[in-house]
DNA sequence: TGGTTTTACAAAATCGATTGCGTCAATCGT
DNA sequence: ACGATTGACGCAATCGATTTTGTAAAACCA
């Protein structure tokens, strides 16, 4: 079992021996959180250190650092599921902050199981991270309490939890958006596509779109749970359609489910938007494709706006959840006199 | 600077101290990779270890390991970008890979520039990975020899490199699917939407197009440059249209461009496919949504081989490169005849 | 000139876990 | 019955860096 990991990377103790002092020296004058290394070291000793750094190549161990230090400089991130466009933006976010400040963001999906969350966020923890944040908050099961009692330092994003410090998007008024903008053009049979109802983002689009309702005076709407993706759009259309009179709004909370109920409608003959008109969510390059009308909220900095309360918390700064705007995009799914491929948003690549 | 990460963990000291054995037995006998604890203690020692980590909470400091063992368990991975549908579905599928094996799989972006690449290169051997894969492989750039003769373990994947152990798509045949489709549709003036060519998904796949199109006897296509995104794919449309003959095929070599393409076209009037055809790349949820005859290559099943290749590597065991299967998925924005909203690829969410 | 402070650096402890080398007693084989 | 093996464990070194404590020499003050 060759542990043999390339050529050994020199350390302080090499540089040390070159330049003739201690690694005490050594250590002062090369740690970077250092502000003024001329404190300990004449200015040739400084210079000969430095120098035999960079001929010897030397590099921090960020193991022993944070070894040492309990400072890792790293933050954990725990989606429900990698690979989803939602999560992927948010994490770009993250991540652009976290080497704004040196850090390193770290992910890991929990495909929304309790025991998965519990596992993946022990072993961050077990590397020390410096805090977490969590997109994959439940509202019901408490985890995160927890978490909290024991003093490790989190926030969390995309979903919110009334016991904790969030960043989100303002999916009550989204929902409220989504139900006038429905009303307004005369829909009366409504329909919502969601996800089962322990998170915040289905609690509240949901919430909202049915205040809106009731106080126009409508009847609530049907809730379809099957889920955010294609495939669950279809089936919720499926659903919907077994038997008349079909709905003639639709509010999907997720352009992926928007895009497949869509399909469903088409291939079954219905005219969008004049039979049915559909609304989806995060207004992204499904919904610019297929001319969705959605709800815009910017991932990325919610992705932002997370981790620089998480940071704020490590600094000790008091935080507290903050609400994204939302906004609703037109689009020819609801309104057939828009033009064509209209309203691009925010291009990532 | 309060450096209180929470109450203290709990260490192999203090199980040691309340059983009233070393560090070493407790240790030795909590080490996962001891495959026989019995072998160092007796069996009541065993379960007093045992039983005093579970009421202490004892947990593993995976950084105090890794710093002993040069092993991190860890990999790093480097893409061009976060947030892109096409990464998030590689580092899912690497992701998924990582923890099957008990591993991390951790990422950064590098903007394909190679300065960032360099420094995240660091930043993660800093934190002594076991090995790296990178997304965002350059083919005239050779850093990747630099590492490779320091020993160094990586794969690469998406991207190939002739001299390096990659997993990639079939870009030569997807390019060769690509134009034959075209081709037997009785397009004649064709066009590639692409990206710089310093990237092997973008040479092979316009080398495949260009070889098809020469034995079929053809004018070369006009290769447009402009980028992967939605935008990019609207300023090539716009060149396109600058001055007849317009190009009545087209192939964006990613689902994002053909999109923005396919929306220019339709604004100024263009019929799709009876004007122009379109093809794109990844068959994203994109290409679902718009009915884009796309590429399909399964990018999760990308992710996972490029890990496991890696593996491998780290075993001793000899790899070699992997070519993945594409297919044309024959839509109606090159066939009008088709049903709408027909053959969802593979869902993710 | 005697005493205090600052400078410049070193020695050693520390972080948490792993591991080579021993120790000591019980057991085994012949 | 005696050397040899095995079982059950501990000591101390080690990983690479940081931090605390220590101590000469130089600088400063009156």
């Amino acid at each position: 079992m060759p542990t043999n990991r390339g050529p050994a990377r020199p350390t302080q103790r090499q540089i040390a021996a070159l330049v003739g002092v201690s690694v005490t020296t050594v250590s002062r004058i090369l740690n970077p959180e250092e502000s003024n290394p001329f404190r300990w070291a004449s200015e040739e000793t400084v210079e000969a250190i430095r120098q035999a750094a960079v001929t010897l190549g030397y590099r921090h161990n960020a193991l022993a650092v944070s070894l040492r230090t309990s400072r890792s400089h790293t933050v954990g991130v725990l989606m429900p599921l990698l690979g989803d466009h939602v999560m992927a933006m948010i994490f770009a976010g993250i991540d652009e902050v976290a080497r704004e400040h040196g850090m390193m963001a770290i992910t890991a999906s929990t495909l929304d199981e309790p025991t998965i969350r519990v596992e993946r966020s022990l072993a961050m923890q077990d590397r020390l991270v410096d805090g977490l944040i969590f997109a994959d908050a439940h509202i019901d099961k408490d985890y995160l309490s927890t978490l909290k009692d024991q003093g490790v330092a989190f926030t969390l994003v995309h979903r919110r939890h009334p016991n904790h410090v969030s960043v989100s998007a303002d999916d009550l008024l989204a929902g409220r958006l989504a139900a006038r903008h429905l009303i307004e053009i005369g829909r009366t049979r409504l329909a919502i596509i969601c996800r089962h109802r322990y998170m915040s983002t289905s609690t509240d689009r949901i919430q909202g779109f049915c205040d809106e309702i009731r106080e126009a005076g409508l009847e609530p709407p049907a809730v379809l749970e099957t889920g955010f993706n294609v495939v669950a759009g279809r089936d919720a259309a499926y659903m919907m359609m077994e038997h008349p009179p079909y709905p003639d709004g639709v509010w999907a909370i997720n352009d992926a489910s928007a895009l497949g109920a869509l399909s469903v409608f088409r291939q079954r003959g219905l005219n969008v938007p004049d039979d049915v008109a559909i609304i989806g969510f995060y207004d992204s390059p499904v919904a610019w494709g297929i001319d969705l009308t959605s709800i815009r909220v910017s991932l990325h900095q919610m992705g932002r706006r997370s981790i620089e309360l998480l940071l704020d918390r490590l600094d000790g700064k008091p935080v507290e959840s903050e609400i994204l705007p939302v906004s609703l995009i037109v689009r020819r799914s609801t309104d057939s006199t828009r033009p064509i491929g209209s309203d691009l948003g925010e291009v990532v690549s």
